[in-house]
DNA sequence: ATATACCATCCAAAAAACAGATAGATGAAC
DNA sequence: GTTCATCTATCTGTTTTTTGGATGGTATAT
């Protein structure tokens, strides 16, 4: 391993150029120096590079083949070289997510995919704990950014903003009994099985609003759409969930005639102050937030 | 790009061995060139790679992170040098092999398969020209080795050598008519449609066995096989190609009582002597006559 | 034929790499 | 607690490499 990466960026802008002179040029150096460069490395490989007995240098087939190796060593170089330069600049290595339910991860995924791209080299982490699990892991540590449903019990340390409104209507499956009528009184609802959302440590949703008198509690928004659309009751879902299957025809959105408003849930991120947050995660919560300044 | 090899070198040697005292043994330097490479290198990165407070630089984190891609370099450069190192002592760039049936791949393919090991940077171009334009290809150049049955109209300027003798009994399918007899006469043969093989140029081959009267000609002896398989009548085949059907019972092998000897082909191997042959072409070549010399 | 742009080579100056020496620090052994 | 081996950072003078400008020879276009 004699060569130096120098000379493989002067073999490569050479073979671009298509002249010594101009690779120089383009890499502001003095023309010797590429000539040498290039006159070393062909040394060091012990093969021709550049046929020179015309007036441009041409590369040979061999000098086309290596070049194909050189370029990817460039190309590790710089990659190294940005790596570092986002370390240095403070862009975490890993970045997790604490997100209230798997039902979210359809209009967070548009966000993520612009993540990635903007921060390829950065290993996110989704993980999707209970209310109380999401605050805890916030505070030790172990996640850095919680997404999800508006919370009674805030920890003074836990900062939140706003990242929209979510209208919850009522659905039941298009072949439910319900779905037959045009507008349903809270009696008939009463009559039918509601299922409500729940989550493993029992402890009470800020929107508890249990109407029916045969009730199933399941974990999960995803899981509930599941039963809905299997016609076993009806349940209040958040519209982006709902909006899939009520297009497809599988789900039908109830009109109650005694609730004068929809219920509207608030989501908001969530973040500890206390822990610093890497650039990633500062451009994360910013998307979010910005996300929905722009849907108003 | 400040960075240079060596400092990667330096550093993923102290990450290795644990200590910069060991690295600058191992790469038979002086500790201070390990010690202030991989300090430049933490300067140029803008990240500090060892944690120096205990005895040991200890590997931090970002450092973790970032050996990776050194190694890719590292490793990418290594490649690099190996690659010029084969061409500069002359492997070629790409192998062409004329093959002249594609019947010969169930036995070649091992050979390949080492050769592949032995030469992975080299393309392997696999042809199956019919007999003339084998030898023709060999005298342009345009493939460096022919492989295939012995001919005749050979050229003076071809070399060949004896890969091996391979036995050509007769084969018909396991349900033929021509398979209940434990014996076959002559007579028995003509009865039946035979299939022999051919050429686009309609060359003969040297070994033409023609005995029924009813014929069919075809192009490649995989083919031919496929149709004795479907008892379109029988065919002398190849030893080791009709091996595995004969293994399966889908064909069967004729006893004929006038052949006092089974018919016997020699395989060779085929080159110009004019065109010089490569490291790579030079090793295949004396890998078949090896090959043919271990089985006798 | 002339002009232009190219390349290799030479040269002196600047820069970098190097090994050795030294000093301070750490951790294991006693 | 002391000793000892081993580690790292840093300094130093020397050696090696790199650099840019100048020069001369050559290929191509006008």
């Amino acid at each position: 391993m004699n060569f130096s990466i120098e000379q493989l960026q002067a073999f490569d802008a050479a073979a671009h150029t298509g002249s010594f002179s101009a690779a120089a040029r383009r890499l502001g150096k003095a023309q010797s120096v590429i000539s040498t460069a290039v006159a070393n490395l062909e040394a060091d490989l012990g093969v021709p590079l550049f046929d020179r007995s015309g007036r441009y240098p041409a590369l040979t087939a061999e000098g086309k083949r290596l070049l194909l190796d050189a370029r990817r060593i460039i190309e590790a170089c710089a990659n190294l070289q940005a790596l570092s330069g986002e370390i240095a600049a403070g862009v975490e290595h890993r970045l997790t997510l604490a997100v209230d339910d798997t039902s979210h991860l359809p209009w967070l995924e548009p966000i993520l995919g612009v993540f990635a791209e903007r921060f390829p080299n950065v290993e996110l982490e989704l993980l999707f704990p209970l209310l109380d699990d999401q605050i805890a892991m916030l505070l030790s540590g172990r996640a850095q950014i919680g997404i999800g449903y508006e919370q009674t019990n805030a920890h003074k340390e836990i900062e939140t903003r706003s990242i929209g409104m979510v209208r919850a209507p009522l659905f039941v499956a298009a072949d439910h009994p319900l779905a037959a009528k045009k507008r349903v009184g809270r009696a008939d609802l009463i009559k039918h099985r509601q299922i409500v959302i729940t989550s493993r440590g029992g402890a009470p949703h800020h929107f508890d609003v249990l109407i029916a008198s045969k009730v199933w509690r399941v974990e999960g928004d995803l899981a509930i759409l599941e039963l809905v659309k299997r016609g076993h009751g009806w349940a209040m879902l958040p519209e982006f969930l709902a909006e899939g299957p009520l297009g497809a025809g599988e789900i039908f959105r109830l009109q109650p005639d005694f609730i004068p408003e929809l219920p509207v849930m608030r989501m908001e991120v969530l973040w500890h102050r206390p822990h610093a947050q890497g650039k990633a995660g500062i451009w994360l919560r910013d998307a979010l937030i910005r996300r929905a300044a722009e849907r108003n």
